[in-house]
DNA sequence: GCAATTAGTACTAAAATGGTCCTAATCTAG
DNA sequence: CTAGATTAGGACCATTTTAGTACTAATTGC
């Protein structure tokens, strides 16, 4: 249910590892062979994170990326918009508006309402939570975690 | 950013039908014209629905399709893992184990998080309220409505 | 028995996804 | 000022997923 591409993930490892050494630049190939992703892969996402505005870049000789924002000033939507644009959980709630009969836009509305919760959820969560690198984020309790099993049919 | 499948958006149009009318019988054609949806897509919606127990069926002449509980009994989530099946947010989270490095895992775990969020939200609204059938389901607000203004890149 | 209806399965076309490669631009060190 | 390292941008292809269709079997009521 509800999964977000595997670049996206990618790219939060990325930030992981930008958030974990603050300050200092790293290269493409040095966040490849690091995250263990492939090298192309981990320089084309380097590239849509400035362009989105989450990483800073210096060309040349010793030149590399480096996180913008301290990490937690960056929120997990953030990072979804960044690598999936500003998509909305079901096509009729991207705007275009032709659904088939009046039931379809009932439920419309029930799923933009949906929509907003996800997106409060994901931008209440910090890059420095995500990576556990926050003391305020409190360790999962086991509370949590059972929910979390999920089994494979 | 973080869509459901358009099968899946069907198959809450199609229950939202069925939700409006229900203690009635309802063959497929019926909802696949009512939808708009194609009628071989609309058939095997339901086909996926009744196994998962959603809807129940009557087979033969005058058979038809029928909600299997009360429309607040059945919540988003019971229908996005119906459809999807209980996916996770990340390929991490559905448990296999063999991401690249530690960084991956912390990132992974900050997922689980979320994943729980968004499922506890899914889990919060029932197809009544999704369809707008529920008298509890407050009209969205414009204050709420303002955030749901995507623009497309 | 016949007509309407669901059940199951297999197949095909289209689209999104993930990944690679190539070329240009830019910077630093010597 | 030149050479090497490095990012920037875009084109391209392979694979997988998604969506839709078609066909056949099973079931029920008249």
């Amino acid at each position: 249910m509800l999964r977000i591409s595997r670049l996206t993930d990618y790219a939060t490892v990325i930030l992981g590892l930008l958030a974990a050494e603050p300050g200092r630049l790293h290269t493409a190939t040095a966040v490849a062979t690091r995250t263990r992703i492939g090298a192309p892969t981990a320089s084309k996402l380097l590239k849509q994170l400035h362009r989105a505005g989450l990483v800073t870049s210096s060309r040349g000789l010793h030149g590399g990326y480096q996180l913008a924002r301290p990490a937690h000033e960056i929120s997990a939507a953030a990072i979804l918009d960044a690598l999936e644009g500003p998509l909305a959980l079901t096509d009729c709630a991207a705007g275009h508006g032709h659904c088939g009969i009046e039931e379809t836009c009932r439920v419309g509305r029930g799923w933009q309402r949906l929509n907003l919760a996800i997106r409060r959820a994901l931008a209440d969560v910090s890059l420095a939570q995500l990576a556990g690198l926050d003391a305020a984020s409190a360790p999962v309790g086991p509370r949590e975690l059972k929910d979390l099993e999920f089994k494979r049919p």
